[in-house]
DNA sequence: AAGTGGTCTAGACCACGGC
DNA sequence: CCGTGGTCTAGACCACTTC
């Protein structure tokens, strides 16, 4: 397996040139990074399964024509990510599937991991200027000019929530934003926007339904139902929406792993 | 800096015998984990402060007598420990310390943290046989002896929740769970029974106040509020503990970052 | 130009698990 | 006993920032 190679330092390694990269003709990719990319491929194919060993670090080395901390660095980065355990006297193993807690996920995620089809009938779609604190929770100056969606979800025909999001207009177009009785809003900003999102803060309370909401919901007026205020984060600072949700908290359960 | 070392494969080093190491007479500690603890208290004590540049690779190398390698690793386990940032032709800073998130935290590091007195009134503690579903929460037999502890809990004077633990009667005695009215449970596990702590799974719903919970918060009678089942585990799949709280809206919030 | 972190080499010895 | 990952050496070149 040849490698394109970031430095040239040893002289006999016929390296340079018109070299077999492992992804298309991409150089200035380190070594230890392709190897890395190689058998992270092979695992999340399906080739290699959960408790599967993989080759060793001398194997690899020899393999792929790379010193044995080469090697080594790129199983250690699998090791890191979690996709492999490293036992002293065994051997590299494909680690079991990871189950990950407190994964930022949309609703339209939630409901299809339950197995149930999701829509959204868009209750208010306006621009406005004057939600100030809605503005800070932004990190943006008061009188800024938000796009303000209300959105009515479904699970299977069912309401489950009502959910009110902010964006900045310069992030969103208004109509854009239309489409979003079909679409999901995560799929809008990864897919279309291209923008990766990278974290969100929650902050969970309790309320008591308004006329409005349980007419909505269909739930009695005054039920308990679960209030989830959300701030969504690409990366850097700067949030790039605030959504205030209210969940039947007959339908909902919001689940964490919290360590010590 | 003479350090204490784990193998011996140059000739000419003088590391063997009564050599000086940095924690004690410890031995067997690689080097690079010790120069990784020096760094760390010089950090953790205040000697260094956040921006503050470290010792490059180089003069850590030469410092402590080692390769560059082996510097090297000390300065990327700090890295992955999120206690500096490395950055390319600048050097190694002193990372801004973290805030954490997610961090499992009891009752009373939740009230301490915000500057309130904590104290609780115990209002039941008995042992108890023919709870199935808390038995197979903690992953015990049906019909297995638990110890159940209710506990009003106030900040300031204030009643903010109630809560009901329940642990298998061989983790805890009945006349030490007694002491709960003033001690942490948190405090008697990890402190009295060298239980570490590991992690806790939450499922948060909302509910209306029963006529009792309505009484003991001071607030109306089917107002909303905030449920919160948790699990706790230490080291092992074994749970410890299974804990259901019912707390004032107005004065919880419940917290947290997901991560994409 | 000097210094930094990032990558890489071609070896080495160690402790330990499985055969 | 052999192979494994873990540790370690004594060098090297690169791209980059700072002065």
């Amino acid at each position: 397996m040849k490698l394109t190679p970031l430095i040239n330092s040893s002289e006999g390694l016929e390296r340079s040139g018109p070299s077999i990269s492992l992804i298309g003709m991409e150089r200035k990719i380190p070594l230890y990074k392709q190897i890395h990319s190689a058998i992270k491929q092979r695992i999340q194919s399906g080739e290699l399964k959960a408790g599967d060993p993989i080759d060793s670090e001398r194997v690899v080395a020899k393999h792929y024509g790379v010193s044995l901390m080469t090697a080594r660095h790129a199983l250690k980065e699998l090791e890191l990510e979690g996709l492999v355990l490293r036992r002293p006297a065994v051997g590299t193993l494909v680690a079991p599937p990871r189950i990950q807690f407190n994964k930022l996920i949309s609703f339209s995620e939630q409901m299809a991991s339950r197995g149930l089809a999701v829509h959204s009938k868009i209750l208010a779609l306006v621009v406005t200027k004057k939600e100030d604190e809605v503005s800070s929770r932004l990190s943006l100056p008061c009188g800024s000019t938000l796009i303000k969606l209300e959105r009515l979800r479904f699970g299977d025909n069912d309401p489950f929530a009502i959910e009110v999001t902010y964006f900045a207009q310069k992030d969103l177009s208004k109509n854009r934003a239309e489409t979003l009785n079909r679409r999901s809003l995560f799929g809008l900003f990864e897919n279309e926007l291209q923008r990766k999102l990278a974290y969100a803060d929650e902050e969970v309370d309790a309320t008591a339904a308004d006329p409005r909401t349980a007419k909505f919901l269909k739930i009695p007026q005054g039920a308990p139902i679960l209030r989830i205020r959300q701030i969504l984060y690409t990366a850097g600072p700067q949030p790039i929406a605030f959504s205030r949700g209210l969940y039947r908290s007959d339908r909902h359960s919001f689940v964490i792993r919290r360590f010590r």
